[in-house]
RNA sequence: GGUCCAUUCGUCUAUCGGUUAGGACGCAAGAUUUUCAUUCUUGAAAGAGGAGUUCGACUCUCCUAUGGACUACCA
């Protein structure tokens, strides 16, 4: 590439940043670190009717918790400052006004209400009615109107906008990194507008084009649901005369709900339980979604289940750092079609992370989970009780009930297990046993399980009675790692604390 | 309706003209196990349909079908 790599991601802060602006976020940021280019961060703010208060925050925040760093933009500057395109307002006339003085757009005066109404009249007589080459002359604009009446209106404050001049009957060739070569006619295509009088702000067609510009973007990664606008953005380009820096597109394939049908929306996870947001959200008026972050996955999780949402390595390897992906990312690599979003999938990843943590991480994130359940224990114990039970949970949150008799005696007693070993000779051979633990002086793992096997094997009882009721003592259910493990963590003194309450306060059944 | 894009196990995907079509999630069975899990082994499971090109097609071309995106003075 003989071009630095510049890259960006402008997203719209009308809500929060969905998982698949997240992985477009993602995507843009390892091809820019693959290629020692920068990685820039734009928002697109041009409609202020659908401006959402928090939602630009939220983005910063989303991109920062998943470890997508931002070289030049919103929040940490740059070279082309401002970055939030509603600070750049006065860029914009003027590149408009120069299309329209080389005839590659013009002035349309129509107000919303009468085009609404053309429509409809298209609609009744079963058409469809589209702004462009058939009827802009027909339309109160610039090339209908004469020149004096045009400046008039302009003047008297008229509503107006810029449109641009889609050229008739013309094939535009285009080549997409991940599609390959496209071609549509422009006779199928309308006259899009570009600026609008109304809030002197542009659409997004102009401002993206003048911004991708002005900022020397080289590559622009972007979701398919731009792709129908690909040939107006080339149009655009040559009508600037900037085709000799227009950057290469890439349209990723879009992420798809789990049922199939359609892009996954906030709905799907309100449906099926899962978040199709990054972090927890609150709306202005009070709406609230689900959160990645909060629903207990860790980040480089997120990021690695959707690094392979739409993108492969061509090996076998599934578990990546997200330096493992810049080394490994290509944009030749990424799939054509739309990728299901699968829960399941998403769990399993978490898993692996969790397996993976040490001690150390697990009870930094374990102790707010501890506190909010009453418990005050050392970072050294609540990291060894989530070591022990880290392989059979996916979540930080799994491990509260994972592990939770380390910390609490039980006071309920799980009726299947009772049933089962509560009767009897059982709750005598506890009491034999608890007199056998009670002169046991090193409690650790190994020298209780020594000296408990030798007893039981010496009296030649049933192994599975006397664990298992041991068990029902201690945890007060059937789960649970090995005894040893219980009885080493929390201690003699507790020990024989639940086995002398279960003693006294449950009765055996019969 | 129009334009564009897509189509390999249920799902994510590998294959870049010659393979017993591979892996992962999920599912099922078995092994291990004092419980619950974990783990391990095994299994079922795919090229949308039809034409062509070719000695040979999942792979290239065309048609059909299906799915999706777009079709705003939203991005």
């Amino acid at each position: 590439m003989s071009q630095e790599v510049r890259v960006r991601f402008a997203p719209s802060p009308t809500g929060p940043l969905h998982m698949g602006g997240v992985r477009t976020a993602l995507y843009n940021y390892l091809f820019a670190r693959r290629h020692g280019g920068k990685m820039i961060l734009r928002i697109e703010d041009t409609d202020s009717q659908r401006f959402v208060p928090g939602a630009e925050e939220y983005i910063i925040e989303s991109l920062k918790w998943c470890g997508i760093e931002i070289d030049e933009g919103v929040g940490v500057g740059g070279p082309h400052a401002p970055y939030r395109q509603s600070e750049r307002k006065e860029i914009y006339l003027k590149y408009a006004k120069q299309l329209v003085e080389a005839g590659w757009a013009y002035y349309a005066f129509d107000t919303s209400e009468e085009l609404d109404a053309l429509r409809k009249e298209a609609e009744a007589a079963g058409q469809t009615f589209a702004y462009n080459y058939t009827v802009r002359e027909k339309l109160p604009t610039s090339l209908s109107l004469s020149k004096e009446e045009v400046e008039d209106r302009i003047a008297r404050g008229d509503i107006w906008v810029v449109r641009f001049k889609m050229p008739e009957n013309e094939v535009v060739e285009m080549d997409d990194l991940i599609r390959g070569h496209v071609k549509v006619n422009t006779s199928t295509l309308d006259d899009k507008v570009l600026y609008k009088s109304a809030d002197e702000l542009p659409t997004y067609h102009l401002a993206n084009i003048v911004d991708d510009h002005l900022m020397e973007i080289s590559h622009v990664i972007r979701g398919e649901e731009w792709l129908p606008s690909l040939p107006l953005h080339y149009l655009l380009y040559r009508a600037f005369g900037w085709q000799d820096t227009q950057p290469q597109f890439a349209h990723l394939p879009l992420l798809l709900k789990p049922t199939g049908g359609g892009k996954l929306s906030k709905r799907d996870g309100d449906k099926m339980g899962f978040p199709v947001f990054p972090l927890f959200w609150t709306s202005p008026t009070g709406e609230t979604a689900k959160g990645y972050r909060e629903d207990g996955y860790f980040a480089e999780a997120f990021v690695n289940l959707l690094a392979l949402l739409g993108w492969n390595p061509g090996t076998e390897q599934e578990i990546f750092s997200m330096q493992e992906l810049i080394d490994a990312f290509s944009l030749d690599r990424v799939s054509k079609a739309g990728a299901r979003f699968q829960p399941d999938k998403a769990k399993w990843f978490n898993a692996q992370y969790m397996h993976h943590k040490s001690n150390e991480e697990l009870a930094k994130l374990f102790q707010p989970i501890l506190k909010a359940n009453g418990v005050e224990t050392s970072d050294e114990l609540a990291g060894k009780a989530a070591g022990i039970m880290k392989e059979r949970a996916s979540f930080i949150t799994d491990l509260w009930d994972l592990t939770s008799y380390f910390f609490v005696a039980p006071t309920q007693y799980e009726e299947k297990q009772m049933k089962k070993y509560w009767k009897g000779e059982n709750p005598v051979r506890l009491a034999e046993l608890r007199e056998v633990l009670a002169a046991i002086d090193d409690f650790s793992l190994e020298n209780t399980e020594a000296i408990v096997g030798a007893w039981i094997q010496e009296k030649g009882y049933g192994m599975g009675q006397i664990m298992n009721t041991l068990r029902l003592a201690l945890v007060g259910a059937g789960k649970g790692p090995g005894m040893y493990d219980v009885t080493a963590f929390i201690g003699k003194e507790e020990c024989l604390k639940r086995i002398d309450y279960i003693l006294t306060n449950l009765k055996p059944l019969e």
